[in-house]
DNA sequence: CGCATAGTATGGTCAGACCACACCTGAAAG
DNA sequence: CTTTCAGGTGTGGTCTGACCATACTATGCG
């Protein structure tokens, strides 16, 4: 009973693909040969060249359009969200991990970040000025759920982003979008929205307090404070 | 130039088997039906439908195999890690990430796990009992590196599932997984790997001891120390 | 009953075709 | 000269239909 290796066609253009972007033969904002030029240029059809473009697109290292030019096929992005993103929200689906688990790590890594002495002092102040931003534009009463819960992630990750770690970063993101769905589905009216959106706005003021004032350890705690009351309200 | 919504074909079958997965329709264990009967179900071809399985292939959502009869085709499984790894793999290959930001990553998780208050007191006796054995495996000098460092991985992991939280575990896991190739790399002689591998040994002793004796803390910070001091050695 | 054989369904791969789209070129219009 | 527009070209997206190796299943022979 000899275990086959089974190798997969398409693996000969990922490893390719992999070794061109760690010798930077490749980087971002490059284009991709043609998928019928892979094909030729590796001896397999064209299908199996589209098995690994598929790949690394759901992976968010390249981003695919049709056309002609400079602009089209496939160019190298830099994503690293929305593998991990799509990875989570499928063993989300799948029962593999649950909400629990999710909010125990976006609260690991938001407190973390949260603590730790930034890299680029100049990157934090922009983070503090641009969330202020943020904080007056959640304040619309006008705004729907939706426009509302997209402000309010880019808060999140913004905050995030100041201890310069793209994993942790990524991370974020990819926790915040696995359970958007989730959250836009548990709470189901407006009448029960219009209370709780009122409590947020008043603690991202306080958060973003917390991170101007430099008490680092304060805008943890609120911090998870705050993700702890949100879910608690989602049932 | 009205932006094109682009509605690609394979996520008409990704939805609908995220749907089941959800629903529970579909859990591990569960075959997929065939490709041609998704095919046709949906309306759309067989190659449309094969974008959709890879994705969740390389998920690790599912495992495929030839043949026919109860273990072959897709097959559900559930393997978190398997995607999150690729991603991280390839961003890092993209220089999206770096090595320096894994390894803080990791820090961060295992050090929180070690200081996590188990969730299920018998697994984690478990695991203490089973990573002493990995620890005397890990002595055997005939050990290959290869087969040392598989062993030093899921030491680690092993140790990191005591929380109880497999978001963690799975990105636990994937950092581990995205740069073994790197440390591979960067010692290539057996010569300056020997002396490395005695510090190896002891540092996880004493980690061991820490938990063993249930001194969180202490472990937490003999793990900082650890990956801190073996990433050191990798230039 | 035991076992070899033919049958059947699976994913993996390939070839070739057509489509919609975005750009590029160059001729016609101003 | 510039502007406009019509066609040409190359891209990924999709479809069809075919063949292969594999692994199980059923058949029928001994």
């Amino acid at each position: 009973m000899p275990v086959n290796p089974a190798p997969r066609a398409y693996q000969i253009v990922l490893q390719a693909i992999e070794e061109d972007l760690r010798t930077e033969k490749l980087s971002v904002g490059d284009q991709l040969p043609g998928e019928r030029a892979l094909a030729e240029q590796h001896g397999i059809s064209r299908a199996s060249v589209r098995d690994a473009i598929r790949i690394l697109d759901v992976m968010g290292i390249i981003k695919t359009s049709t056309g002609s030019g400079p602009n089209s096929g496939a160019v190298i992005v830099s994503n690293p969200s929305a593998g991990i993103s799509q990875a989570l929200r499928l063993h989300l689906a799948a029962k593999g991990i649950n909400v629990r688990e999710i909010v125990e790590s976006r609260i690991l890594l938001e407190t973390w970040a949260a603590q730790m002495n930034p890299r680029d002092p100049i990157h934090a102040q922009q983070v503090i000025d641009r969330t202020a931003v943020l904080i007056m534009r959640m304040d619309d009463a006008q705004l729907s759920r939706e426009a509302f819960h997209r402000i309010d992630a880019e808060f999140h990750v913004l905050l995030a982003s100041m201890a310069g770690n793209a994993v942790v970063e990524s991370m974020m993101e990819s926790l915040r979008n696995s359970i958007s769905d989730y959250v836009a589905a548990s709470i189901p009216d407006d009448e029960s929205w219009q209370p709780i959106v009122r409590v947020l706005r008043r603690q991202h003021k306080a958060i973003h307090h917390a991170f101007a004032t430099n008490q680092r350890e304060r805008a943890a705690q609120l911090l998870e404070e705050h993700i702890n009351w949100f879910y608690s309200q989602t049932r």
